[in-house]
Parts: C-alpha cells; structure tokens; sequence
DNA sequence: TAATCATGTGAGCAGTTGTTCATATGATTA
DNA sequence: TAATCATATGAACAACTGCTCACATGATTA
C-alpha cells in the first residue's frame, strides 16, 4: 500500500497477513455481528444431537405425547423430557396439555423444512461418494 | 417401599402408551433409519459452533488463508486449523495450496444456502419476538 | 382423600468438544 | 545449506452436554 518502515506489526501474527489486508478487512465488515453469528450456531446446535433429531422428527406430522416419544426415539421419559424442554425453550416444539399428558408438535413449519433441506444434502452427498 | 402385588407391567414404561400403540408404531416406521439421523445431526453440529460459523461466513464468498482467517475471525491459527481439517473431513470447505499458504473455500453453493436459511428463521424470530 | 400416573426437574456422572501449547511438516528464501 | 514462514497436528485440559437416577409436581381416578 505504502513505503512502511515498520517492518513487524506489534501482534505477533504472520505478516503474510499485510499483503491481504484489504481481503481481510471486507471479510469482516461483511461478517455479522458476534452476537448474531452465536445465536445462530446456538439454533443450529439444537440439530446437532441425533436424540433431538430422532423427537424432531417423530413429532414431524403427527401429535405425539412425552411417553409416546420416548418410546419412538427409544430414551426415557426423563431424558426426554431434558430434551423437549430444550426444544420448547428454543421455540422448536410446541406442547398441549390435556389431562395427565402432554402432546408435542413442531412449533413452525421451517423447522421441518430445515430437516429436510440436511436430508437432501446427505443424500446428495451420499450420491456422490 | 411396600410389598404391593402389584405386576406392574414388563416393561416400566406408561401404560397409556398402549392406547397410542397405533400412532407409535406409525411414527416409528416413518422414521429414518438411526444411521442416516445420526449422519444428519453431525452434519448440523458442524454449524453448531460459533467459531466454525464464523470461518464459513468468512470464506463464504472470498477466499482466504488460514492466518487471515485466523485474524477475521479471532482465534489462533492453531485453533482454525484444527477447525478447518474437521470442515475439510466433512467437506464443508475446499483447501488450495499456493507456495506456503493454503485458501479455503465452501466446497459446495449449498453450504452457504444452508447458513442463510438459518440467518432467515432467527431474523423472522427477531421479528416475532 | 389417597393412590396412581404422566411429566418435569435437580444433581451427578461419563463422554465429548474446543481451545492452547509445543512441536512437526512442507515450502520458500537468504 | 540454514533460516524463516504458514500450516498442520498431538497432547492436555477445562468447559460443556446428554444421560440416568431420584424425587417433585400437577392431574386424574378409586
């Protein structure tokens, strides 16, 4: 850029990093906010454990209540339970009360739709290799 | 605690879920084989990481090195390449060697399609919320 | 009311994960 | 060649996670 006399940055990274520190500064510019990027990992997690997957898509289409699921999924009402809350906390699943038990169904249609999307990419993947 | 006669039934789930049996049974053959939903949550875990997200934002679009990377998204060198090879196992990203460095690019369009369906429920969510 | 049942929850734990540190590798340059 | 640099990798460790167990809660029924 030009004629710098410093020949060492003060932090102790590579100093290849000058050449590209023009591509460096846009892709953080256009990175989003920390906060931003954390709540969306945080959303992603909630797919990332194949229990939650398993409750995900077991509920997907038809109403079922924490003892149905458990047995579906094959972990126990308890663990379960852990799960749903987590999911219901994130807005993920939906629960209706009737009586002794609780039904639990998808909380928004792009929930399944981002199950889906995962599918299609595995199989697409799986179609390749 | 007392000695009740009680059978209480083989096995130690509800009994109410007998009354579902058939709504059980239903969800248990429409869902995916155990494998296939363990693949697909690993697959979603890989974007459960702030970190992992925030280099695939970066790369999403420019390619960069692993020190620029290291700089975007503030975290040693050490520790984006120890990312990097787990993206690049489950080839997420794309690795090119030039001389001593190496560029990284998502390996495939549907990688950064994916991000930005997650971008899109959390930005609807704000909305809500 | 007491008993029973489905669900919820806190504690504790084993297994996993992401980071840093130290060092190795592979490539360029003096 | 030796020195330097960018990247890769193994080890160690702290933090986190999901499960089970034990018990609590809220609801129904005898």
């Amino acid at each position: 850029m030009n004629e710098n006399i410093k020949p060492l940055e003060i932090r102790d990274e590579c100093q290849i990093t000058q050449t590209h520190e023009e591509k460096v500064a846009r892709a953080k510019s256009l990175l989003p906010d920390d906060d931003v990027l954390f709540e969306l990992s945080e959303f992603f997690k909630l797919f990332g454990d194949s229990t939650r997957i398993k409750i995900l898509e077991a509920i997907n289409g038809s109403e079922l209540c924490v003892c149905d699921i458990s047995e579906v999924v094959g972990v126990s009402s308890s663990g379960v339970s852990h799960q749903l809350r987590v999911l219901r906390q994130n807005r993920l699943v939906k629960a209706t009360r009737v009586g002794k038990e609780t039904y639990y169904t998808l909380d928004d249609d792009h929930i399944g739709d981002i199950i889906k999307i995962g599918f299609n990419h595995i199989n697409e993947r799986r179609g390749l290799a």
